[in-house]
DNA sequence: AATTCAAGCAACCGCGCACAT
DNA sequence: GATGTGCGCGGTTGCTTGAAT
């Protein structure tokens, strides 16, 4: 426990990234994958080979062959954070959507200040950029809207609590996990129901949303009370995608990013093919959203565990037993489901899925191997189109060498894009590379 | 034109958890 | 069990930029 090793060290650079530290950590990134951030500097500025399996060795070998590592003079948490923050190549960037604003309230109504978790419920967008602009722009418009951003309650029904009992909370820490509490406390949806009243997206669709948010909040009660005996992380995050599409279906809430490698579904596209497959088999108005949400938590559970081929990687609700014999893919892909007496387990069979053991890669680019075409074609299209719209603010004004730096960095984004799949077509440390280190 | 101020954003820091030794 | 290391998360800081004065 306790700080990183690595932060004691002098003569790291601190602060801003310069082009020439970005180029180097894109390059080794694209190419060896990562791994292990700790050892990213010191490989960064050089050609080696980087994989665990060979990792010690490497290290005894480069302090005998290579006296002159200078690689990044940045720690590996600094590096770790530019390109999660930064430079991953499926990060969408530009301005939020409304779409997206109002998806990340109604997220931190239920989760709170957990930005990773909302993150993950948006693909392309970083938890660091969603707290950001909760900090600077969402916080303040629900002020202005006469919403405490803390409680997801009218401000004057807030005040009123507060003097009702002022020790309660006196700091803006205790009311964050207010949200949380109070579902808890009161044991149904009412309480958040009323707090989701001021978002328009969401009382619109209200009505019919009852049925769901019952069994999200069943859950998150279950969770909660799991993840406070066992100390381990909520699976809250498995559910969220099932709540928030239930709560404005127009809002398409994931699925605004349609072709992102997350498999987000989405109820209005006809581009995903994913959706008729479940719609011969589920009836419920309501679960049309569940699959894709269900399939990328799937698949990202399978890829971040050692499961042994077609174990059960899932465990659904009774509500949704009518998926049973459903068989939900995309790209070849399949995950099959079927239901035991209460419970729904679902099977990825292992061949379509093998992501190497170091690859951690789920996290950042959600089910990589299911949408790899995807994947690269998508964020190549995002990454246009965010040149574009930066070469237009460009030309209102002078080209500055900032805006060039950007295009530049987009330009390298696409070449990062079109090497991201090859880390996750399987991971062979270069032997030749390892090889030539001898000589 | 110079200064001030606020907003937005990138990056750092401290901490906790998991795992290895 | 104690300690060290790696990683991830949330809070915070501080820099940059552009608008207002």
């Amino acid at each position: 426990m306790g700080r990183h090793s690595c932060c004691y060290k002098q003569k790291l650079r601190k602060g801003l990234w310069s082009p020439e530290e970005d180029e180097k950590l894109i390059k080794h990134i694209t190419k060896y994958g990562h791994g292990c951030w700790s050892s990213v500097p010191k490989l960064a500025g050089n050609n080696l080979i980087f994989h665990r399996f060979f990792y010690k060795m490497l290290m005894f070998l480069i302090t005998l062959l290579c006296d002159n590592l200078e690689g990044l003079q940045r720690c590996g948490k600094s590096c770790r954070l530019r390109w999660i923050n930064y430079l991953r190549p499926d990060l969408k960037r530009g301005a939020f959507s409304l779409e997206e604003e109002n998806l990340i309230i109604e997220l931190h109504a239920v989760l709170g200040n957990r930005w990773s978790q909302i993150a993950a419920q948006l693909p392309g967008r970083t938890d660091n950029e969603i707290k950001n602009l909760w900090n600077s722009s969402i916080k303040k418009k629900l002020r202005q809207r006469g919403i405490d951003p803390n409680t997801h309650k009218p401000i004057s029904e807030v005040e009123n609590e507060e003097k009702a009992s002022p020790s309660s909370k006196n700091n803006e820490k205790a009311s964050e996990g207010i949200s949380e509490l109070t579902l808890v406390d009161s044991g149904n949806s009412r309480k958040i129901n009323s707090s989701l009243d001021h978002y328009p997206l969401i009382q619109n669709n209200s009505s019919n949303l009852a049925p769901t948010h019952e069994f999200f909040m069943n859950k998150f009660v279950a969770s909660h009370e799991s993840s406070t005996t066992d100390n381990k992380p909520s699976d809250l995050s498995e559910y969220v995608s099932f709540q928030q599409l239930n709560y404005s279906p127009n809002n398409i809430g994931l699925s605004m990013n349609p072709n992102t490698s997350n498999l987000l579904f989405n109820p209005n596209s006809k581009s995903s093919g994913i959706e008729s497959e479940f719609n011969s088999c589920v009836t419920n108005t309501v679960l049309p959203s569940l699959p894709s949400s269900f399939l990328s938590f799937s698949t990202r559970l399978k890829s971040s565990t050692s499961l042994p081929p077609d174990s059960p990687i899932g465990l659904l609700s009774t509500k949704f037993q009518n998926w049973d014999g459903c068989s939900l893919g995309n790209n070849g892909s399949t995950i099959n489901v079927t239901s035991s007496n209460s419970s729904i387990f679902a099977h990825v069979p292992s061949s379509e899925h093998e992501i190497p053991e170091d690859m951690k890669w789920s996290e950042y680019l959600h089910t990589p191997l299911i949408l790899g075409n995807n994947l690269q074609n998508q964020s190549a299209q995002d990454l246009f189109g965010e040149t574009k719209s930066r070469t237009q603010v460009s030309t209102e004004g002078s080209l500055t060498s900032t805006s060039n730096w950007h295009q530049n960095q987009q330009l390298q984004n696409l070449q990062a894009a079109d090497m991201s799949a090859s880390i996750f077509r399987g991971f062979l440390p270069p032997v030749d590379n390892f090889l030539s280190l001898l000589h």
